[in-house]
DNA sequence: TTGTAATATGTCATATCTGACATACACTAT
DNA sequence: ATAGTGTATGTCAGATATGACATATTACAA
């Protein structure tokens, strides 16, 4: 996880659950929230592998371009589903997103 | 995934997406499925270890019976999301979710 | 600089998921 | 049989995620 994205993560959005203070998260909504950031981080590089642009992504994916970017930024608006259908349509094997996830 | 999954997977609910035909899925509708149906049978193998009810479960996740129900029951309406959630909650950790994965 | 392609951010109506509730079903034990 | 306990199923109002759109920001040419 890189500086760009821990700054996301600590910025906004992700005061979810109980705890209202900030930062104060749960170990398992942490988790969650990690692992969500590496599927955006593996969604980005796969389209890049592919030499795709956002929209060209979103095309294919019948999204929209400002929602790619939100899957690779971790935004907390973002499910899990959309992301692992999202990988999954790139093509990645239940086996590579396991090895994503470990 | 047993009998009683598959049938559920074909009864009813599943029709996603564009094709409207009956189980006229496409390949990453099916992975994204059957990985739900994986994650539902983890919650429950991990409940059954920890001699907990449906109910019991509900009450420590804050969530309901019938939603436990419908989690382990690979139930279309449940997001993988509230799956990850839940198994990290029962202290599941991001290598065992990956071996469940995998 | 100016232009322009790529990406980021904000908002919103609609779609989907959620806990809660009611109720049905399955299985024991009395 | 019937009472009790656990699980399944259906519905719904409220909560959250979605694609779409507008606009901002960045990066890099010409």
């Amino acid at each position: 996880m890189d500086a760009k994205k821990r700054k996301k993560l600590e910025a906004k959005g992700w005061r979810v659950g109980s705890a209202r203070d900030f930062l104060n998260l749960s170990d398992e909504e942490m988790a969650l929230i990690e692992l969500k950031i590496s599927l955006g981080d593996t969604l980005q590089s796969k389209r890049k592998q592919k030499k795709m642009t956002q929209l060209e992504l979103a095309k294919f994916l019948k999204s929209s371009q400002s929602r790619i970017a939100k899957m690779e930024a971790g935004d907390p608006s973002v499910s899990l589903d959309l992301l692992v259908k999202s990988l999954f349509s790139l093509g990645l094997s239940r086996r590579e997103l396991s090895k994503v996830i470990s």
